[in-house]
DNA sequence: GTCGTTACTATTTTT
DNA sequence: TAGTAACGAC
């Protein structure tokens, strides 16, 4: 325990008051509300080294949490890197990463085997979709939506007989039916989803004691990274394990917190000391990253949201240049304007690529400026999108592997029974399938005697028995070979290659990402994804079982390779964590960003105002900020004004521009309006603050103001009024009008030539 | 059983 | 607009 003669380490004499307060606190509970740049993930890691070297604790009974496998990486060779050598039996890992390995161990009294699948989202949803069609729902509800139910309810840790007694309307009472049945299905293909790596170790907790107990002995000291992301099954998970011990040590950002609509409640942050009464606080304010004027802006917008703790960020860094504003014409336009500012600052300084990061709201807005930076001959690499693991081909590869691992894998199964092509079609798999249900058997279990079951066509019943045998002849090798190796005889087997090869362009492209595949599987350590404690237990897993549970739970931002020399393109969610000399935020506009949805509650409209400021401070130097006038969105033109995130910022830090393109067609259009009125019909879409024209001759039209409840409008025939309430959308929409003179008319706004005061 | 056409719909973020 | 799902023809 502390023996109070030991110098100080070095690394705790170079932290700041505040820091040094974090890291040398001991026992009891503990929230740091760090600020971005205040060297967070230096008070953790410094945090966990002290433990180790001046308390003299067991790294054996430490657990740190974090979001992303990247992050744990870094916290991982940061503590390395301290202490001189690997922290053995530490637990580091995501939420999800360390639930998986708790089923795995610990599983089976759930009825899971060790060697489980996990589903991801798309996985999931071709499940529920299958669930649905048996029981005849599909043509009602999307699955999707159907998943983001369930998905909702198993982050609030509420069960399948718990939804239906609260299911109120038709959608939940569907929901309510198919979720039992999908967590049956899943049960039975021995799988997880997402949700489930979080939600099931709490239902083994308190379902056996002696297994709670064991990690409440075994984590005596808990350490969480962005803790504002958490949702009830994590909070939930972390009260359980810590609510004895209390050395939970949380730290996070309420205002960074990103992640409400995937279930992040909030409220765990700004209810921590109520929750783990007698807790320490301590906020890091101090910012290392970004510049004084950076920091004012930054605080300046995020002093607008209500619902924080309340922070203010100062560095003591320079002052730094303005930022940016710049106003395009569309998107096209705002693509190529960055593309050429980014050339520019390359050829003037020291700066290399990979030094610029431009961050859009939507993964769609990518699309531009993959257009624009291709023509300038700017090396770039998007983050997030597609994601490798997602490809089609890749996902059918890895549907062998999984029905290979797991031969209870239905819906791998029915990905890959008919690809490529072996002449199963829709016959042949429903008698399969019925015939597979009536006798219990997976469908891979009844295909190995597909002949011997009534009414399947001779060809069919040839082809599946044929399927299952190369299968299982796999299946027997998982023991006996390394990954790669086996994949790469699949794959010769199959004839993938030379079969991507002729689907033309594209395929050569997706033949490369298999042969990728295969590289990524070489590199694949089995001896470091199952620690030597988990050995005794689960020493039967095959390589195949470790490397499948791993590619599941790798988002994309893991691979972000900081060497590449090229700008990267990333969503702003993609971005919390990192920083970059040079920032481009795209597509400040109205119901882009924030996003049009998020005017339904203050709470989203919150959330999105968090996510600029987690943009903004994702800065270090100089910052660019983009809108443009109109952009393409789906089929047409959507037009829009500035983002109001824009207002709080005061205008001596900021430097407007315009592109040459937007000053061309103004100046143009204000002498076209002296001499002709502009044939137009409007509509005004979903989007707040975005109109949505249709027009007839001409390619450029002058701007409306926006149509919104509330807003003064004036009649041809009634006179002015204000819109009391819209109903409807695009050409049907209809406003109701209160009218000074005349009271309460609804007009059809399409007919009703308004002017918009 | 396969292929091609049409229809539809989704355009938000991800462990 | 683009991608996919469903459907119908061969």
């Amino acid at each position: 325990m502390p023996s109070g003669e030991l110098k100080p380490a070095g690394y705790i004499e170079a932290l700041n008051p505040d820091q040094r307060e974090a890291v040398e606190h001991f026992a009891g509970p503990l929230l740091v509300l760090a600020g971005a740049g205040s060297g967070k993930t230096r008070v953790l890691t410094c945090r966990i080294a002290r433990l180790i070297e001046y308390h003299g604790v067991d790294p054996h009974f430490i657990m740190a949490v974090t979001f992303t496998n990247k992050a744990a990486q870094e916290m991982r060779n940061r503590i390395h890197k301290l202490l001189g050598a690997e922290p053995g039996g530490m637990w580091i890992g995501t939420f999800h990463a360390i639930g998986a390995r708790i089923l795995r161990r610990h599983g089976s009294r759930l009825g899971f085997g060790p060697d489980f699948t996990i589903l991801d989202e798309d996985d999931s949803v071709r499940e529920i979709k299958r669930v649905m069609d048996d029981l005849s729902v599909a043509k009602r509800w999307k699955p999707q939506a159907v998943r983001g139910a369930i998905s909702a309810a198993k982050n609030q840790l509420v069960s399948a007989q718990e939804y239906a007694e609260i299911a109120f309307d038709p959608f939940t009472r569907v929901v309510a039916e198919v979720y039992p049945t999908y967590q049956r299905r899943l049960l039975e293909g021995n799988g997880f989803d997402f949700d489930d790596l979080l939600m099931k170790p709490v239902e083994l907790f308190e379902l056996y004691a002696e297994v709670l107990e064991r990690y409440r002995n075994r984590f005596q000291f808990i350490l969480v990274d962005e803790y504002q992301d958490t949702n009830h099954a994590q909070y939930r998970t972390l009260e359980l394990l810590a609510r004895e011990h209390r050395n939970l040590c949380v730290v996070g950002d309420d205002d960074q917190s990103i992640y409400g609509w995937r279930g992040a409640d909030i409220r765990n942050i700004l209810e921590f000391e109520r929750d783990f009464a007698g807790a320490r606080t301590i906020r890091l304010e101090r910012n290392y990253r970004s510049t004084q004027l950076l920091l004012s802006a930054a605080n300046k917008v995020i002093a607008e949201n209500k619902n924080r703790k309340g922070k203010t960020l100062y560095t003591e860094n320079d002052f730094g240049p303005p930022i940016t504003l710049v106003c395009a014409a569309d998107e096209m336009d705002e693509a190529e304007w960055i593309a050429a500012e980014i050339m520019n600052q390359l050829a003037g300084s020291a700066e290399t690529h990979r030094s610029f990061v431009v961050l859009y709201r939507t993964n769609a807005q990518s699309r531009a400026l993959e257009d624009a930076f291709r023509d300038a001959d700017l090396p770039y690499r998007i983050i997030g999108g597609v994601r490798f693991y997602e490809r089609r081909e890749i996902r059918d590869v890895i549907a062998y592997l999984r029905l290979i691992s797991n031969p209870k894998d239905a819906a791998s199964f029915m990905r890959i029974v008919n690809y490529p092509r072996r002449g199963i079609g829709d016959t042949t798999l429903t008698v399969l399938l019925t015939a597979a249900r009536e006798a219990g058997l997976a469908p891979l279990e009844a295909a190995r005697s597909a002949r011997e079951i009534a009414g399947m066509p001779r060809t069919g019943a040839a082809a599946l028995e044929g399927f299952a045998q190369m299968i299982d002849r796999y299946r027997a090798l998982t023991h006996h070979v390394r990954v790669h190796e086996l994949l790469g005889e699949l794959i010769v087997e199959l004839r993938l290659l030379e079969k991507l090869r002729e689907e033309g362009y594209e395929g050569i492209d997706r033949a490369q990402n298999v042969e990728e595949l295969v590289a990524a599987a070489s590199e694949f350590d089995a001896s470091t994804a199952l620690e030597a404690e988990d050995l005794k237990e689960l020493g039967h897993l095959t390589e195949v079982d470790l490397f499948l549970q791993k590619i599941a739970l790798v988002a994309d931002v893991d691979n972000l390779d900081a060497e590449a020399d090229a700008v990267t393109l990333m969503t702003l969610h993609n971005a919390k964590g990192l920083e970059f000399p040079v920032v481009v935020i795209a597509g400040l506009e109205e119901g882009l960003f924030p996003l049009s949805r998020a005017y339904d509650s203050l709470e989203e409209l919150e959330e999105e105002r968090r996510l600029f400021y987690v943009g903004i401070t994702r800065t270090q130097r100089k910052l660019f900020l983009t809108y443009a006038k109109r952009r393409r969105r789906g089929g047409d033109w959507l037009f829009s004004s500035p983002s109001t995130f824009l207002d709080p910022l005061p205008q001596e830090l900021l430097e407007t521009v315009e592109t040459q393109r937007y000053a061309d067609r103004v100046s143009s259009r204000r002498r076209a309006l002296d001499w002709e009125e502009w044939p137009v019909r409007w509509e005004r879409g979903r989007e707040p603050g975005g109109l949505r024209y249709d027009y007839t001759d001409t390619q450029d039209v002058p701007q409306l103001g926006e149509l919104a409840e509330g807003c003064r409008v004036r009649h041809p025939r009634f006179g002015p009024g204000t819109v009391t309430e819209l109903d409807g959308h695009g050409r049907d929409l209809k406003a109701v009008i209160d009218f000074d003179a005349v009271g309460t008319k609804k007009v059809i706004v399409r007919y009703a030539q308004l002017e918009v005061e």
